[in-house]
DNA sequence: TGCCGCATGACAGAAACTGTCAAAACCTGT
DNA sequence: ACAGGTTTTGACAGTTTCTGTCATGCGGCA
């Protein structure tokens, strides 16, 4: 996908790497922060405090506070959305979507907890839980994209937008309900389960 | 439209009224100045300005500013759910959708160009966009309560969770493409075109 | 080593809120 | 119409998030 094979490859470079692990330190914390004594109660000079950074220096890593969420809920669309583009458009959309979960939320899925924690922060946070959904939103143009790849192209049409959103509906209503029961199931299977029961919703009496 | 023919009754009093009056001034004064100038660019200093009253106050009647999206978007849906309560459980979910839409949303639909004044602000200012869509989420909530009611009664079930989501989809979606196109067509028939086209998703290869 | 560029820190300041308390407006009963 | 109780409002101080600006410093590179 990007530069490959070449010999003389950049390893990213001190600055560069120090600057990853900026980011990193500064997402870490505040998860600790947020988990342990709530998204409100945290402020940007707390955050900062724990990985010794000017506050001005957070806001030029994420622009607002509650960017921080897209940090911390880093699920693997990117990865999702490669994967469902190589799959071949004879196969059903939906066996598609399953297999390119298997190779990619299902990993970061594997750690429930993790999950259940971010959920909580969610669940009992309206403000992140509405920039979750502005992130969602994004991603259904994106996978919207991803589905017009394989059919009519046209991303902006209300057939690939429909869908796009079902799936990502999917998802979000199996999170859900996943988060609502306490067992530690594993997740993937809620997911299946939702996509499924998508395919006749509207029909009955 | 208000205080017809009944004599003896109660009208919510002097003081109701002028409260009722001064949030209903207060969106007003938003509305114009966020469609005029845009979200970020309007102060809370600058709406209360307009109506003369204290910045303190404004904070009595919006919790914050963001929330003024919720009054401008002031769609019905409460008589939408009252209307779909009331319809009969032994008809088709999407004809009594349908029929709930015509006794609702269809009216405030009329008026096309305060739809798309408020589309176009949703457009441009994703912080607004959020706070929409975290109504939405909302919403959704309560529509799967009134499904439930016509069902099985359990409002918090996959399966009802996810139909209440596929009408929330259709209709938002339907919104946006008509709001995409240009023509000052009705509103209502894509967002039945949504919904019609939604029951049968996934299935195409 | 020396130069360039980008990241950082240290301000100052705007804007969105929040708590508190006194003044004003409204409502109730006489 | 008026007194007393309740509610709403305004004023003020303070916190927090976020932004512009500029000087300093570190990493990259010749």
């Amino acid at each position: 996908m990007d530069t490959v094979l070449v010999a003389t490859e950049t390893p990213p470079g001190l600055a560069a790497r120090k600057k990853e692990r900026t980011r990193q330190q500064l997402a870490e914390a505040a998860a600790q922060l947020f988990y342990q004594h709530g998204y409100d109660a945290t402020t940007v000079d707390d955050i900062v405090a724990a990985v010794d950074v000017s506050p001005r220096t957070f806001f030029r890593y994420f622009p607002t506070k509650e960017d921080l969420v897209v940090a911390l809920g880093q699920t693997s669309m990117g990865s999702f959305l490669d994967a469902l583009a190589e799959r071949p458009a004879s196969e059903t959309l939906l066996t598609s979507v399953q297999r390119a979960i298997e190779n990619s939320f299902a990993l970061s899925w594997q750690d429930t907890t993790r999950v259940r924690s971010f959920l909580t922060l969610l669940h009992d946070t309206p403000v992140l839980r509405a920039r979750w959904l502005e992130e969602s939103h994004h991603n259904r143009g994106l996978l919207a994209g991803v589905i017009a790849a394989r059919t009519d192209g046209d991303p902006s049409g209300t057939r690939n937008l429909l869908i796009a959103g079902a799936i990502i509906l999917a998802m979000d209503t199996a999170l859900q309900v996943w988060f609502d029961q306490d067992e530690e199931d594993e997740i993937a299977p809620f997911v299946y389960r939702a996509l499924a029961e998508l395919t006749t919703p509207l029909l009955t009496p």
